[in-house]
DNA sequence: CTGAAAGCGCTTACAG
DNA sequence: CTGAAAGCGCTTACAG
C-alpha cells in the first residue's frame, strides 16, 4: 500500500493550507469558488478520502449505527439491504449484530452494544424487553420493528395484523363458518397481534373458533394443532401465524386424510418462496421486507436528527390468494374441490 | 451522557501516568503487578473502554472486516453469526454489505469496499468474478466461500459436491435406473460442481440420464423441467440443485399426475426448514452454515496473520433422507409406494 | 476569504 | 519499572 493520501497531501498539491482542504470537504468555511475547485481537483487526483477514524475522533461522533437481529428472522437480507441503503444515504455506516436467547438476554446484549460507545443509534429486528423508553440509559435512540414489544413504540408496519381480518372475511364469504388459529411465539408482538386480530374478527362476525393452538414458529406446531382436532372438525379454515406453521398444518391434514383446501383451507404468513410451488400452493401474507428495513432505519435517522418520526401511510402487507384456500366442500368425500388446481390425487 | 472515561481519567484515579494505563491495557510494557492491579481497578470503577477511533488512528489499523453477501443466500443469519463470532474472538469488528447484480457488478462493489480503506479483510458469501488473486489491488485479503468462483481458491466446504454421488448411489441401490438433474445458476461454483458430480456419477455407473435441465435457483425451473419430460419418463429420480427447485419438481410431478416418490423420487439441497413438513417430506443435503461462516472467517484471520489457511477436514454436508425418495414402483399404478408415510391420497 | 494552532484519545519509542 | 512527549489525520474556533 503506497500510503493513503491525507488532507495534508491534498493541501500541498493544491497549494493551500490543510485547514482549507478540511473546510472545502466539510462545506463549512467560506471558501472561494476557485480555491474550492483547485482543492477538489487535487483531492480527486490523489484519490483522497477522509480518514474516518480521525474525523470520528475530532467530531466525537462515530457515524455508526447498529442493527441487532434475532436468529429466526425470515429473509433478513432483504431487511438489512433496505436498512443499509438508508443508513448509507444518511452518511452512516451500519453494523449487524446477532442477538440470541430469551428476550431478556437479547435486551442485555442490545444494552451492551449501547454501552460500547461505538454506535449512535440502534435498530432492533428482534424482540427485546420493553424498557419503557425509546432510548437506552446512554441516550442512544433505539428503533424497533414490528416484532419488538409494542410498549417500545414499535415501527409496527409488518406487525399490522389487519390482513387477519381480511383473511377471515374472505374465507367467511367463501362459506367457512369454523376457524382455528395456530399462533406464533408470544415473545413476538407480531404473533400476539395476529392472535388478537383473529379473536376479534371471529367474535365480531359470530363465527365459530376451535381456539388458538401453537405458540412457536415451527412446522411441528402446525402438525400438532391438527392432530389435536376432533374427527368432525372439517370443514375448517386454519389461519396459521406463518408459512412454516401453515406447512405443518397441511402435513397434519394429510396425516388425517383431510384434503386441502377441500376439507381444510389453510393460510400462512411471510410469503416463503417455496409457497407458490407447494401442492396446493399456499395462500399467504406478503410483506415488503426491504421497505420495512428502510422504514425502520428512516425512523432511527429521524430520531437522531431530533425530528418527528416519518409517517408511513402505505401498508406493507398484501394477501396473496393461492390454492390452499377455497370454499369448503359440503360433506367430506373424495371429490376434488372446485375452482382449484390442487394436487392430483392418484 | 456524563462524558465517557478516558485513559487519562483512569490514570488520574490510579495515580499513574496515562501511558502506564495504555501499557497495562495493551499488555505491551512491563508493568509491576501492583501497578497493573491498581490500573485495572480504576478502569473497572470508571467503566473505561478504550476509544476505538483513537486507537485505530494511532495503530493505523481499523480492526474492521467486511462481509459481502448476495441476496439469494439461504439462511444468511447462520453464516453471519458464525463468521461474526470468529471475528470478534480475533479482536475484529465485522460489517455486512449486500452486493447486487451480475458477478461483474458484485466484484466491482467488493473492490470498492477494498478501496475505501475501512477494512482489513473481506469475506465474500456471494459469487464474484475471479481476479486470479487472493487479495485486492490494495493488498487486502479476500476469502471466498463455496459459491465464489473456484479460481479464487474457494473455501469450498459447502461446494463439496460429493453428496451428489452418495445420492445417486443410494437411489441406484433402491432400483433407480433413470435420472434427471435440475441445475442451479451457473454463476455459482456450487451449481457447477453439483452438475459435474451428477454427470460423472451417472457416467461411471452406466445409469441413464435424461440430461440437465434448469439453470436458475427458482421453483419455476423445477416445474418446467418436469413439464418438458416425455410421458414415459417415470420411474425417475430427480436430483435438484436446491430445495426450492425440488419443490418445483414436486409440483411439476403433481401437475402431470405422477406420484412422489412412487413415480418420481426427488432430492433437494439446503435443508429448508419447511422441507421436513412437506407431504412427502423432502430428502435434502444439510450443511452446517454457521460452521461455514466460522471457517471462512478463520481463513481470513489466518491470511491476515500471514499464517497458512487452517485445514478443515470434516465435511460440512450431510444427507437427510426423507419421504420424497423411495424405490421406484415397477409400473405406474395407484398403489402408494412402500416404506414411506407419504401423504394419503383420498 | 485563508492560515497557524490546538486538541480529540490513544500508542509507542525514548529517557530516566 | 515508569513518565514526558510526539504524533496518527482530522475539525474548528481564532486571528489575520
Amino acid at each position: 500500500m503506497p500510503h493513503r493520501a491525507t488532507s495534508r497531501d491534498v493541501a500541498r498539491l493544491a497549494g493551500v493550507a490543510q485547514s482549507t482542504v478540511s473546510y472545502v470537504l466539510t462545506g463549512k468555511g467560506s471558501i472561494s469558488a476557485e480555491t474550492r475547485a483547485r482543492v477538489l481537483r487535487a483531492a480527486e487526483e490523489l484519490g483522497y478520502t477522509p480518514d474516518l477514524a480521525a474525523r470520528s475522533m475530532r467530531t466525537r461522533r462515530t457515524g455508526r449505527l447498529a442493527v441487532v437481529m434475532g436468529i429466526p428472522t425470515s429473509d433478513p437480507v432483504e431487511m438489512l439491504t433496505g436498512a443499509a441503503s438508508v443508513a448509507r444515504a444518511g452518511g452512516y455506516t451500519m453494523e449487524v449484530h446477532g442477538v440470541d436467547g430469551s428476550p431478556a438476554e437479547r435486551t442485555e446484549q442490545l444494552l451492551e452494544l449501547a454501552r460500547s460507545g461505538q454506535y449512535e443509534g440502534i435498530v432492533a429486528f428482534a424482540p427485546v424487553h420493553p424498557t419503557g423508553e425509546l432510548s437506552t440509559p446512554e441516550g442512544i435512540p433505539v428503533v424497533a420493528t414490528a416484532d419488538f414489544d409494542e410498549e417500545m413504540h414499535a415501527a409496527g408496519d409488518l406487525a399490522d395484523a389487519s390482513p387477519v381480518t381480511a383473511l377471515v372475511d374472505r374465507l367467511a364469504a367463501l362459506g367457512h363458518r369454523r376457524f382455528l388459529h395456530v399462533a406464533g411465539s408470544a415473545d413476538y408482538a407480531s404473533a400476539r397481534g395476529r392472535e388478537r386480530a383473529y379473536l376479534a374478527a371471529l367474535e365480531q362476525r359470530g363465527l365459530e373458533s376451535l381456539g388458538v393452538a401453537g405458540g412457536e414458529w415451527t412446522g411441528e406446531a402446525g402438525v400438532e394443532a391438527v392432530r389435536a382436532l376432533a374427527d368432525d372438525a372439517p370443514p375448517l379454515a386454519v389461519i396459521a401465524a406463518n408459512d412454516l406453521i401453515a406447512v405443518g398444518v397441511m402435513r397434519g391434514a394429510a396425516e388425517r386424510g383431510w384434503s386441502v383446501p377441500g376439507d381444510v383451507s389453510v393460510t400462512g404468513w411471510d410469503d416463503y418462496e417455496v409457497g407458490a410451488y407447494l401442492s396446493p400452493s399456499l395462500t399467504t401474507v406478503a410483506g415488503d421486507r426491504r421497505e420495512l428495513g428502510r422504514r425502520a432505519m428512516r425512523r432511527l435517522l429521524a430520531a437522531l436528527a431530533g425530528e418527528a418520526p416519518p409517517l408511513d401511510p402505505t401498508p406493507l402487507n398484501r394477501i396473496v390468494w393461492r390454492e390452499s384456500t377455497a370454499a369448503p366442500v359440503s360433506t367430506r368425500d373424495d371429490r376434488a374441490p372446485d375452482g382449484t388446481s390442487g394436487p392430483p390425487r392418484s
